[in-house]
DNA sequence: CAGATCAAGTGGACATTGTCTACTTAGGCA
DNA sequence: TGCCTAAGTAGACAATGTCCACTTGATCTG
């Protein structure tokens, strides 16, 4: 795995941060988080292990970036099933599909790119708050800032009772998230994707009740 | 936390398998499945590094012990909420009140016990299949086991469609096991013991309308 | 009851990882 | 032209998992 790289000849990197970066992505999306190794990163970008606390305080800090850009992936992942999405007539048909949309890419994201979705979750401090920025897609939305409007065209459309919004997208959340978790990890491991596709239509339908 | 220990008096330890774990299980619980470090466990059970492998093929070999024992702690706290669940009359009620049980006990445990919940949840492999037996509680169920029972009951009182059993335990898994995840892991992370409580309501009611 | 056997522990070693404290190099500005 | 300083390098340390060879002694046999 470790990919040998033609010495430099400048002294200078020129850019290692960036190719720590790409590179710890990379690792990332092959292994999950803990296959971003400080180390190996640097080693992969030609340079010895301590250059890289140049950039970064240390390897919590690069896994942190890592995946803040695993969640943008995922971000991004949204967006495309929500483009996807049937533009219909009626604003109530158009709301439920686009929470459908939201968990469709979700769970799509988990299945396609397991090592990044591990990596989006593995740093508690990724998901909200002050260090928000790079987690975002094109539209600059989060993950969850993208849920929250989906829910919002919802109450918007009268498809979903305004007394239940409070706190709906972290319900709709669990439940996809949690599907996510058993599909990666758990005991529906083994599932093929044309079952996974299928219990992924059950829950939304469970959700879509629920809400 | 290195707790140094006595130096034995005999050569042989008696039961530094059963030692182990019981200091693999009080690693995980303090600091989840990472801190399951296998020479600080030989370290407390007062022991040379090299001799867990008489009793463990790897630390892997030990993590999967020690996370189907948090299994097993975890299927006790359901069993616990079960049975303090209202003995109602009505078998409807019961039942629904069972699924909340469960729903209730799991989601109390992953917040008492953090460490032991995410140690459960760290190894692939330990929630089903050919490697049960040591996963469960009292009553010889897995955590699954229980919840498949509960929906069961349900089915049986007229609560759930019988055409909507297939497949409901990891729907109702999903929704629950999700919603630890972010309040352990996730943007749910600071919310205190009050404001989990009726999240949990409210999820648990998403999943009984949903289901 | 002497002695062999063999599971259970010990000792020492190795590679890997994160991280620390100097030291060196060279790009760009005075 | 020459210095300042950010960016890399060198070398070291502690910790971890794991391997191989050696020792110890409880138990089972002749």
């Amino acid at each position: 795995m470790t990919t040998p790289v033609p010495p430099r000849d400048t002294y200078r990197h020129g850019n290692l941060r960036h190719a720590l970066l790409t590179v710890g992505i990379a690792l990332a999306r092959a292994g999950g988080p803990d296959a971003v190794i400080l180390r190996e990163a640097t080693r992969q970008a030609g340079v010895v292990p301590n250059a890289a606390y140049r950039h970064f305080a240390d390897r919590q800090a690069l896994l942190e970036e890592v995946s803040a850009r695993a969640l943008a992936a995922l971000a991004l992942a949204i967006e495309a099933e929500l483009a996807r999405a049937p533009a219909d007539a009626d604003p109530a048909t158009a709301a439920r599909a686009g929470l459908r949309a939201v968990g469709t890419g979700y769970l799509r994201f988990a299945q396609a790119e397991p090592g990044l979705f591990r990596t989006a979750f593995a740093v508690p401090t990724s998901l909200d708050g002050p260090n928000a920025p790079p987690g975002v897609g094109e539209r600059g939305l989060t993950p969850l800032q993208l849920l929250t409007t989906v829910l919002d065209d919802m109450v918007a459309a009268g498809v979903l009772p305004p007394e239940r919004r409070p706190g709906a997208e972290f319900l709709a959340w669990s439940a996809v998230h949690g599907l996510a978790t058993l599909v990666l990890d758990g005991p529906l491991r083994s599932l093929d994707q044309e079952q996974i596709a299928a219990i992924t239509q059950q829950l939304l339908d469970m959700v879509e009740r629920g809400l």
